[in-house]
DNA sequence: CGTACACATTCGTCAATGCGTATATACTGA
DNA sequence: TCAGTATATACGCATTGACGAATGTGTACG
């Protein structure tokens, strides 16, 4: 049986783009993969909440996510829509020049760089940037 | 007193996309002007609900409306951030290549062409194209 | 004026969404 | 096997959004 794709939910990609948390949540991701903790720590939301809206941009096909022991990385995937993916290429090379955004990425460099000073990050994994076949 | 320009917001920006209606409605503006009644036509859907889906794509600065007559004309402005700008012409290009979309494109040329046969036309303005300034 | 037409807004209802809190699940290590 | 950590899901509640039906507003015209 051939693999079915249904045809791409065009509603819920903009429905997915459409809240701020997952905005900042999509311009920590980038290029690279990162461990929810960071997240949580970066944005400085509830587990829970960052939970539920990572869960939102799987089910809209924006981004994967990977186990790795206790840890789970999520990374952003291309839409197979042609126009979805560009769409959203220009929208995360909007949001890099996007003040807010630009904080949260800078904190989050801040935060890899010395994981030992975030109390809650203590051990934590350190995001992978993505080969470029993956992007 | 200076024109207070409020931050652009992002969110009900894509909230404004992730709704077919409204992305049917965009589509069918592309680069003209259009009236209300062409769209009632068009998609065949009750006219309060065009309104309401027009009112929002207004409320979310995506599009601005001007009278004459009895007649409501509507069309896409550029939002005056530069990214939003960008992910608005892109998204309209991709509207261009899906089918449904071109399916309404179609039927609103049809229904230019030879408004009389449209019983709920007869009379109604044809759609203008905007000035490239406009655009 | 008063009617007719084009369009906008309101109202009631229902579904979807967001959030905090609590709890469940998956994995690690002793 | 049990405790601890990381993450996900369920629950209850408040808000928002979509829709049909009804009603309101602005304009042309007799």
């Amino acid at each position: 049986m051939a693999t079915k794709s249904k045809p791409f939910n065009v509603e819920r990609f903009f429905q997915a783009l459409g809240d701020n948390t997952r905005l900042r949540l999509l311009n920590l991701m980038g290029e690279q993969e990162i461990c929810v903790c960071y997240f949580v720590e970066i944005l400085d939301q509830a587990q829970p909440k960052i939970s539920r809206h990572l869960a939102y941009l799987r089910r809209a096909g924006i981004v994967a996510a990977r186990r790795e022991g206790k840890w789970m990385y999520y990374r952003i995937v291309m839409p197979p829509n042609l126009g979805a993916s560009q769409v959203l290429q220009q929208t995360l090379a909007w949001l890099k020049e996007e003040r807010t955004m630009q904080a949260d990425r800078s904190r989050l460099t801040k935060a890899c760089c010395t994981p030992a000073k975030f109390t809650a990050l203590q051990g934590a994994p350190l995001p992978v940037s993505l080969p470029n076949e993956a992007r």
